[in-house]
DNA sequence: TGTACATCAGTGAACGCGCGTTCACTGATGTAC
DNA sequence: TGTACATCAGTGAACGCGCGTTCACTGATGTAC
């Protein structure tokens, strides 16, 4: 990725990121063209590959950009729930993809799109997916006292996080906050208690 | 779509559909070429186009050979499962849309990754995960004892699709019957049960 | 049974569209003297 | 302060690649007489 070289040139390769961030939230990573994003932000096609090599190379800088602000994210908020002993963990857990996937929903629509047709995004999403599935993994195990887990317990982890997947990427953005909260609520209650009710017979 | 006119016309249209149904499977419509196809079935590029008009064409053909099988195979197991009374019942929901899931995952492929290309392919999806919500929206408010299903009811619903949806999409083709198995069973508890035991603290 | 003709499946080189990508150029900005 | 020069952002027309798509042609099959 060639580098801008003075602050007028990071500012535009600022713009031509926020531009995409725009476009891939309206029409999807897939459907986007680079005249697409240059035009959004009111540049013509060339000064593209000033700043980046091609589209694959913007989504990694911007996914770049992602993965730091979770990281802040994450240092600010220390020490979050660690054991699955209540709805209140389960409710955290849910919560923070999807005030993640909210708030980053063109970088988490780009790589997933990107995942179906590049090796190297699907390895990005997939490794993604495979954290949440060993955390889940393992609160899925120590609710149900296992030692380890065994593979029910990873299957039943791997449902976990393709529900919160998909259900995020259906139902983000939220008109409103209360909505969010609404969605929120539906995942924690649905994979804390399930379906039926404890005294109905089974 | 030009139609075949004699048996062997008829014959290689249906060789280049199980052909395509290959490549989808192995590698995805949307990576999917013309080339790749014909190539699949011995043919050259040419003969592609006297019988679908493009990619689009040959697959909503697939589609509509799917949705005949997808008939034949409701109206044999007559008379399903229509109250959400037991495990038993969403264990039932569950293996039903794996098993056509597993059964037709190159057509499930084809169809989802076209969505997020083309609008008309896009329809076709949200109508069938339609169908599937309006299901599980009234087994829910049932479940419920609800009149009238409310947002969270309907959240609820759509939570439990994106489940099946997405899981199915992470955990099929299952190596053998047993692991399709197990993944059913992994689903149907949590959906059934939830992750903590009615006994604990909320 | 053989011959002529029509029809359709199939071939593969050639064409052309929609992009991504390049490039010669302009204009703005900053620096040296 | 003014002038010359260098550097970089930005332009948009032109280029070219990877396909999808067409087309003139061959070969096979079936039918009429």
């Amino acid at each position: 990725m060639p580098a801008p070289v003075t602050s007028k040139g990071e500012r535009s390769a600022a713009e031509l990121k926020a531009a995409a961030l725009r476009v891939i939230a309206r029409q999807g990573y897939l459907s986007t063209k680079i005249a697409d994003i240059t035009a959004e932000a009111g540049k013509s096609a060339g000064v593209f590959y000033r700043y980046f090599t091609d589209k694959d190379d913007l989504l990694r800088s911007v996914v770049d950009d992602f993965a730091v602000a979770l990281r802040e994210r994450v240092t600010e908020q220390a020490g979050g729930p660690h054991a699955l002993d209540g709805v209140e963990d389960v409710r955290g857990h849910v919560r923070a993809y999807w005030d993640t996937y909210c708030a980053h929903r063109a970088e988490m629509t780009g790589i997933y799109e990107a995942s179906l047709v590049s090796a190297e995004f699907a390895a990005h999403w997939e490794g993604m997916r495979a954290r949440h599935v060993d955390i889940w993994t393992a609160h899925v195990a120590e609710a149900r006292d296992l030692a380890a887990p065994d593979r029910d317990t990873r299957l039943t982890a791997l449902a976990v996080v393709a529900m919160i997947e998909r259900f995020c990427q259906l139902a983000a953005p939220a008109e409103s906050e209360e909505e969010g909260d609404a969605a929120v609520e539906a995942m924690t209650r649905l994979l804390a208690h399930g379906l039926l009710r404890p005294e109905q017979p089974n």
